[in-house]
DNA sequence: TGGTAATATCATGATACAATAATATTTAAA
DNA sequence: TTTAAATATTATTGTATCATGATATTACCA
């Protein structure tokens, strides 16, 4: 793996190097949502959400979608799921 | 995922979330190494190399052994490479 | 056209991390 | 028992990130 790859590898994973993002995604596995009903499964301030949405789309990880007065974010990569269940089997494993 | 899940997540991947440590791990993929070596092929000073090694033998992620003057790492898990080489496709494929 | 709900942005303070350089430790060999 | 090689630690500095609260935008409805 060359130098490029590895800062590609890099960015992708800090994007979801936060527990609360990866909270946000797993609220997120079973099909989009808007923001007001994550903010409540989660249990963050709706402002606090936003930001860490925010992360995400402009990372190009997530899609949105507005409808009235509601903004609806979705995973946009299959793989994300995949790769979160993943890295809990490795990370619940080692301890 | 409950909240525990989650950090337990976002501590591992923390652990790789750095150009650096990535570079390091993908040295390791063939098997264990010195100190020496990996600043090499790397390119950076042994000090900068040690303390990223430390990061990771301190989670768990590395073994760790001494040969004389030498200390030799290797990756304990070998989840992890997979895991990389899965991040690089997930990366990679979103440019 | 006000008012309100939903979302987004901005400013801030606190904390954590990465990189560098300087120093310390460990080991082997002269 | 000095010396040098290999590795490790520490202190420092700069930068990035997270969380919070306050404010701004957007869209709908009365």
């Amino acid at each position: 793996m060359d130098e490029r790859t590895c800062c590609a590898i890099a960015e992708f994973i800090s994007a979801l190097s936060n527990p609360t993002r990866i909270r946000i995604l797993c609220a997120l596995f079973a099909g989009e949502r808007c923001v007001g009903d994550i903010a409540d499964e989660v249990g963050l301030s709706h402002a606090h959400t936003s930001s860490h949405l925010r992360v995400l789309y402009d990372r190009g990880y997530l899609s949105r979608r507005r409808e009235g007065k509601r903004v609806y974010y979705a995973i946009r990569d299959p793989r994300i799921p995949e790769f979160l269940k993943g890295a809990a089997n490795i990370a619940i494993g080692d301890e």
